[in-house]
DNA sequence: CATCAGGGCCCTG
DNA sequence: CAGGGCCCTGAT
């Protein structure tokens, strides 16, 4: 069973992000399910960060403003931090959150963009975003595979309890994934007992090529996006849905729009075209045309509007019943 | 009760 | 490159 950590020591750093960054809608993306991941309310975000064998209780609490941002980063460790260790938290944390990243081109060149001004107004300083390592958002992208959402939270929770680790701190308890040397020694039979069906074998194969290979979510970070795209291709049980979440979400691309899955493409339709289908084809012609370089978040802004939308509970028909939780 | 698609991917022909 | 099959579940 999994195991219960309890982070008791506590150190604090501030952050000043690249103006203009906005918080909340760069921590929380209510387009993403909802997990044992993490803790989202307006102003703070409290997640579990894994770096090699150390584990981490990460709070983080905004103190500033979009133009001018401030991030307190708390950071709970079993033992006390040192000069080195901190700084390597803080570096990841950074990333993952992108902290240091400067978007402001983006908002100056689209600024008076017909479709995209309103929603860079209302989100102005949004980034993109991922609290999980490589690994453990490629674990979310196989719960996704092929089911409804529904499923996916089930198989979620079902596998973080029987095999990630519990992390309690500042109050919360937050799950983690495995390790891929500890799943790629579960067998099929118990994984399936889990009913996560065939993805027991993606799991278990993928985690083994993590180790044997040592997959280097650092040397990735430093490849172009089709270079990287290319590698993570060849991983089994990745294809190109689930390489677009992770170029897009863990490696932080906002060029590639390369992809458009059948939910998406039934969202697209109704916010670009205003048509219940368009092809996917179509749509990926145009959202790069309009937004080339920015293609990615540039469609994520327009995505996630509606989405908070239906966060801050103004349901919209027709997404409800795309989204069928 | 049976059938079927669902926030894909692999394998085969 | 197209199409079948895959675990499981709730919707129809």
């Amino acid at each position: 069973m999994g195991k219960i950590i309890n982070l008791k020591n506590r150190a604090s750093f501030f952050v000043k992000p690249v103006s203009p960054y906005d918080f909340d809608s760069t921590v929380f993306k209510p387009s993403h399910y909802p997990d044992h991941l993490k803790f989202y309310e307006p102003g703070r975000y409290w997640f579990v960060l894994r770096l090699g064998n150390r584990v981490y209780g990460i709070k983080l609490v905004s103190k500033g403003t979009i133009r001018s941002p401030k991030v307190q980063v708390i950071i709970f460790s079993r033992t006390k931090l040192s000069k080195k260790e901190l700084k390597e938290v803080i570096d990841e944390v950074s990333y993952r959150f992108e902290f240091q990243k400067d978007i402001s081109g983006f908002f100056k060149k689209f600024k008076n963009d017909k479709i995209l001004s309103s929603f860079l107004k209302k989100w102005y300083g949004m980034h993109g975003s991922c609290a999980q390592d490589l690994y453990g958002l490629l674990m979310i992208g196989i719960f996704l595979q092929n089911t409804v959402i529904k499923r996916s939270i089930q198989m979620t929770d079902v596998m973080l309890k029987k095999y990630g680790i519990k992390v309690k701190f500042d109050g919360k308890e937050l799950y983690y994934f495995w390790k891929p040397e500890e799943m790629m020694k579960v067998s099929e039979e118990e994984l399936r007992a889990l009913k996560v069906g065939y993805r027991a074998k993606l799991f278990r194969k993928v985690s083994e090529t993590f180790v044997k290979e040592r997959v280097d979510e650092l040397k990735l970070r430093k490849l172009s996006v089709q270079k990287a795209r290319k590698k993570l291709l060849k991983l089994y049980g990745v294809g190109p849905e689930t390489a677009r979440i992770l170029l897009t979400e863990a490696l932080h691309h906002y060029e590639i729009f390369d992809h458009v899955a059948p939910w998406q493409q039934k969202i697209y339709s109704r916010l670009l075209f205003k048509k219940t289908l368009i092809s996917p084809e179509k749509i990926i012609k145009y959202v790069r045309k309009k937004w080339g370089e920015w293609a990615n978040l540039a469609a994520n802004y327009i995505f996630e509007d509606v989405f908070w939308q239906r966060e801050k509970g103004n349901k919209i028909e027709w997404l409800e019943k795309e989204i069928r939780r």
